[in-house]
DNA sequence: CTCTTTCTTTAGTGAGTGCTACAGAAAGAA
DNA sequence: TTCTTTCTGTAGCACTCACTAAAGAAAGAG
């Protein structure tokens, strides 16, 4: 234990594994989990199958880790965002032109992989779809507590449905990613971002409090 | 030709084609087009594949045909609601809410088969993804078409942007069917249908004059 | 050098895919 | 009956799937 890490012993790695990670993640962002293979997979990342599954488990496993790697690096920060904005109504109205613009990135695929990447599967794969379901519905709650602490600083009205509020936000980011994925450009996502924003109700003047997510439900 | 048609020569058919056609047509709005395999379509449908190719053809000609049963018997009639309603803005509305109803029905699949059937597929399917995508986007195009036309008879604000304010009504609708499949139930669609309406532009008295749908674009 | 460890390659595994050849079964026509 | 037509079931086609055993290749340790 501890002590200096000896240096690693035989035939090192022929290739990187992050590049041919970020290669698995596009892959799977583009078509989704089922519709690539393994032959697609090892074409994409340029290494044979052996290599691959010693290097990422089964395809299971690259595709969850496909997916941290996609929250890394081009996921929207909803979490973060709605810590920091000063309202609630303010962070929906960043994760929407946040969503715009990520949802149309030039050179990448269209849409959000955590929306998009696991809709048709067959019963195998039931495990991979609940997972990102399970990702999305938090990401609503997420915004669901955020107007919720608003709405108990008085920054937005006290009849404010902040379920309903919530889920009509989370509704709009994936029909965001729908459009995107059928060809809408960022122009328009950002245009239906202001649309959208338009069904939230007026602030009042508060204590916004940023992040003070305080309690998770009202009832 | 003509006169009476003659009785069919030969072995009758033992399964009637209807009622196969319409449980293909809910293993595909369950699960997607690639996601149903063959082998679950003759379980399905309760009858051997040579069968299944002598009356469907095959797997692709099946599928077009079960869509056309869905938007038959299940869809949402945008065209319809768009003629019938007194003004662009009703028929919005009117979308979202059948969308929450349809949405949502009891002991069908959950969401719009045309949104969710063909998305994730490999490349040997990209026309059945393309048919869909421009269904979809057929659908929005109708919307806006229905919404200049009441800019254009003064029921809607002048400055009133026909093409983002239909992609935004078609990014809910999609939205809302991700969300019914997400486990969203009737009563919270119908609320997110009605915030999102909130984001309409209020109407003023003009004629309405429904279904004269004049121009297609506006510039 | 040899020994050990780890990676890469070749060449497959059994299972499942969409689809079909072929023989048997069930109807009307003559 | 016999002939023709059409459907049904068995069995299997060539292909792809996710995955892996086994042998060769490349590094450090002795």
């Amino acid at each position: 234990m501890g002590g200096m890490a000896t240096k690693q012993r035989g035939r090192p790695r022929s290739f990187d594994r992050e590049t041919a990670l970020e290669q698995a993640m596009k892959a799977f962002w583009e078509r989704g989990y089922e519709a690539v293979s393994i032959s697609d997979l090892t074409r994409a990342m340029d290494i044979k199958a052996p290599s691959l599954y010693a290097a990422f488990g089964d395809k299971r496993t690259l595709f969850e880790e496909a997916i941290e790697a996609y929250v890394r690096n081009y996921g929207v920060f909803t979490a973060k965002v709605l810590a920091e904005a000063p309202t609630a109504r303010s962070a929906a109205g960043r994760l929407l032109h946040e969503a715009a613009t990520a949802h149309t990135l030039p050179g990448l695929p269209r849409g959000c992989m955590i929306i998009s990447a696991a809709t048709n599967c067959t019963e195998q794969s039931a495990e991979v779809v609940a997972a990102l379901q399970e990702r999305r519905n938090k990401g609503i709650a997420f915004i669901e507590s955020r107007i919720a602490a608003d709405v108990a600083a008085g920054v937005l009205p006290a009849d404010t449905d902040a379920h309903h509020l919530a889920v009509y936000t989370g509704a709009v980011l994936q029909g965001m990613s729908q459009q995107a994925r059928d060809g809408a450009d960022r122009a328009t996502l950002e245009a239906v971002a202001d649309v959208a924003m338009r069904a939230w109700p007026r602030e009042r003047a508060g204590e916004p409090g940023p992040g003070e997510v305080t309690s998770g439900r009202g009832a």
